[in-house]
DNA sequence: TTGTCCATCAGGAATTTTTCCTAATTCATT
DNA sequence: AATGAATTAGGAAAAATTCCTGATGGACAA
């Protein structure tokens, strides 16, 4: 029997996926079982394969990564998830772990490190880019998280929504819930973040590079 | 003598640039002959390198990627560039080829056109994406492309203000307007735009530095 | 184990906002 | 003088927001 490392591919755009997938086959121990181009893709993909490790962006079409890892692990609370990131904005990083994620890396380290920190995971570890841990335990010592780190997962996500302009009908829709959970939703983030127009929600995700103009 | 192309990468992240890296490999008439991760390096390696195509990421640290297009071909006249993007809006392809750029195409394409672009470029043709360059050629044959600039004054007065995030109830009060006045041109601003939220207009001011975020 | 807290989800009802239609006025331009 | 665009705004219907309430389930502490 082989000791392999099994891998799932999630990321949206083909070109980066077959790079990864080429990178990883310079590496031994560890096989790409699957790839998956969606949040829901990846979440029907991860039933069939059982992955070792699931290696995610969240950058991603339909539900979005961090919904993705929240389903998943909610089904397989052992899934191994690696993010695996533009974002160097540690909401980013909080929020991933907080979804149920292992590990986190961005897509401007090395590409060495991504090996390395898939074979770490496969091991039970946890593994978080080291300048990013650093900014982490940095922020969280001084108690200076900004307004955005108080959003639960579900404000977080309709947060990032509501700035990329979708409305809440879209928003609904596309996480599968009422109408009304996510227009009161809408209200609280706003009072949560003491911003009272869509716009000012906009602008702050933009502010805090949670997405770009 | 070869006649293979020689190309330039240009992406901020080392693992994307691997990826691209090792497909090219697959296809014999490309060589990769330089990788740069910002636009100044990209700007001195193509002094150094004369890469008959580069290949080109858009959001890139320090000067973005649509000034180092403008540096590139301001030095060479006959430089040949290939952007190669994640944005899927026509605005970014507008903005590319003004700045010199030969190409457009995005990171959600099949992998195989990454080459087939490359190629083409090489030949001196033209190569876009054939869904952006539809949408591009439809926005084109509507005259509609300087968006704002097609805004009234007033119209104009009340984006900015939405954009900032006063809702309409205060724009009508600053303005002495009736509220169902500014309830109106907000309507019609949004649908000057092409954008159905104010989240998109905050967005779009950002975007064209009309407001900071 | 039980209780408490928090996150998530959503309905009801009142209110506010948006949308779409229509129309008056002014001002510039042909 | 006439056309057209910009500015202004009301009415009516539709949609969104707000504030309340409450159910559920998971985490964690007493």
């Amino acid at each position: 029997m082989s000791n392999t490392i099994n891998v799932m591919l999630v990321d949206d755009h083909a070109v980066v996926r077959a790079g990864y997938n080429m990178l990883l086959k310079n590496a031994s121990e560890i096989t790409v079982v699957a790839e998956a181009s969606s949040g829901e893709e990846a979440y029907q993909l991860y039933s069939t394969h059982k992955p070792d490790v699931v290696v995610m962006d969240l950058s991603l079409p339909g539900i979005g990564g961090i919904e993705a890892i929240k389903r998943i692990c909610s089904r397989d609370s052992k899934a191994t998830i690696l993010v695996f990131s533009m974002h160097e904005e540690v909401i980013f990083v909080e929020q991933a772990l907080q979804a149920g994620a292992s590990g986190y890396i961005t897509k401007s380290t090395d590409p060495q490190l991504l090996v390395e920190a898939i074979i770490r995971l496969s091991k039970g570890e946890k593994y978080i880019d080291a300048e990013l841990a650093q900014r982490l335990a940095y922020e969280k010592s001084r108690g200076q998280d900004s307004l955005i780190s108080d959003l639960s997962t579900r404000e977080f996500e309709i947060f990032c929504m509501l700035a990329e302009g979708s409305n809440t009908s879209e928003i609904a829709k596309r996480l599968c819930l009422s109408y009304k959970t996510v227009a009161n939703y809408s209200t609280q983030i706003k009072s949560k973040l003491n911003v009272s127009t869509i716009a000012d929600i906009a602008r702050l995700a933009i502010r805090y590079k949670i997405i770009q103009a």
